[in-house]
DNA sequence: CACATTAATGACACCCGGTGCCGGATGGGA
DNA sequence: TCCCATCCGGCACCGGGTGTCATTAATGTG
C-alpha cells in the first residue's frame, strides 16, 4: 500500500519507518498492555514526535496490523492464479493456507501479535473492518468463479465463511501452544464441511 | 441485561429512558449521519445532559444496538429447547430464523437500524464485539451437542459458521428492498451447503 | 556559495468520546 | 420534618485524532 523506500530524493530525509515504530510499540504493548500505552508512549519510544506518528499509522489500532495490506494483494494474486479444475472451496483453502505460510523463525513473532490482535477488546472491534477487506478479496474471487456479481449471496457467504475457518482456526492455535496452524486450519474447515452434512 | 423499569421505589425518579434516547438518537444520525452527530446533539435532543446519557449507553456505538443482549438470552432459552432429533446445523436454523422474526410492523425500522450497524465503519467495527456474544451462545450450544470443551475447534467453527450465514443474509436482505429476511437466510445456508460439497 | 525547491518533522490549538468526582435535586419512608 | 436512596448535572481531566504552520534537511541550479 504505502511503500516504504520511495528514494523521495528531494526533501528532508526520513527520520525512522513503519517496521521501527511498529517494533518500539509491541514491545511496549506486551510490556504494559494495549491499553495501557498511550501514543505519546509509543511517540517517545521511537524518537519521533506524536504527530508523525500519525503520519505513518493512521490509528493507534493500526499499528499491529503492520504490513496486513500487502499480504492482502498477494493473497488476491495468489487466488487468480489458483487452478480452476478443483472444487472453489479447495482451492480456496489452498490458497489460505500458502496465505498463512509463514518463515520459519516468524513464528513466535506471529503469535505474540496474534495474541494481542484477538485479545485486545479495542482490537477486536478495529478487526473487523480488516477481515471486511480479506472477504472482500475471497469474495470476488467466489463471484468470478460462481459467475454471480460480487455481491450475490452465495459470494458473500463464501467470504463470511472463509473468514469463519481461519478465525476458528487462529483461535485454537492460540489456545493450544503446540499447535501446527495449517493443520488447525485443515481440521476447522473438515469440522465445518462435516457440520453441514458434506462428510 | 439491564431491566428498565426496575420499580425503584427510592431516591430521585428517571427523567428518561433507554428507549427515548435511542429514538431521537437514531432520528439524528438518520439526518446526519453517525459520525456527523456528536453525543452532545444526542444528550440535547434527549434533554439530558452528556453525563447522564453515559449512564444510560456506555459508548455512542452502544446507542443503535439497542435491546440486542436481551435477544441474546432469548436466543439461549430457543436453543436449549430446541429438539435434539433432528441434525445439529438444522436445528440451528431454525432458531436462528425465530431469532430474527420480527413482529410485523417493525421491518422498516429494522432496515434503517441494520443499514446503520453494517454501512457504518466505527460500528462495523463496534459490532465486533457484539458478535462474538452471539457466537459465544451457538458456540456453547455447539459444545454441548458435541459434547466437547466449549472452545474446542469444532464447537467455534459452527459459531462463526452461523454468524457468516446471517451476515451474508443480512448483506443481501440490505441489499434489495423486496428481499426477505427469511428466504435470504435459507439461501445463504443452502449455498453454503453447496459451496461446501454438501448439495 | 547563495538560493529556490521539495518533503518531512515537530509544536500548537482544537475537537470529540469517555471517566471520576462531587454537590444538588427529587422522591419515599420513619 | 428529617433521613436516605437514587438519579441528575457540571466540571475537570485524559487520550486519540486532525488541521495548520513554521522549521529543518536534503537536492538541484545559477
Amino acid at each position: 500500500m504505502v511503500h516504504e523506500p520511495r528514494p523521495g530524493v528531494f526533501g528532508r530525509p526520513r527520520t525512522t519507518t513503519h517496521d521501527a515504530i511498529e517494533s518500539r510499540a509491541l514491545d511496549l504493548f506486551d510490556e504494559r498492555g494495549f491499553e495501557q500505552t498511550t501514543v505519546d508512549d509509543v511517540a517517545a519510544a521511537a524518537g519521533i514526535s506524536r504527530r508523525t506518528l500519525f503520519r505513518y499509522f493512521s490509528s493507534k489500532n493500526d499499528i499491529p496490523w503492520g504490513r496486513f495490506a500487502d499480504g492482502l494483494a498477494e493473497l488476491e494474486r495468489r487466488l487468480e492464479a489458483s487452478p480452476t479444475d478443483v472444487p472453489l472451496w479447495r482451492a480456496l483453502h489452498e490458497a489460505i493456507l500458502d496465505f498463512n505460510e509463514l518463515p520459519p523463525g516468524a513464528e513466535v513473532q506471529h503469535r505474540r501479535r496474534m495474541r494481542l490482535l484477538l485479545e485486545t477488546p479495542a482490537l477486536q472491534a478495529h478487526s473487523a473492518l480488516m477481515y471486511a477487506e480479506w472477504r472482500g478479496v475471497v469474495q470476488r474471487f467466489a463471484a468470478r468463479r460462481y459467475d454471480v456479481p460480487a455481491d450475490h449471496v452465495r459470494a458473500v457467504v463464501v467470504g463470511h465463511a472463509a473468514l469463519a475457518v481461519s478465525l476458528a482456526a487462529y483461535e485454537a492455535w492460540l489456545a493450544q501452544d503446540d499447535a501446527d496452524l495449517v493443520e488447525v486450519l485443515d481440521e476447522a474447515l473438515a469440522a465445518l464441511r462435516e457440520h453441514l452434512g458434506a462428510v
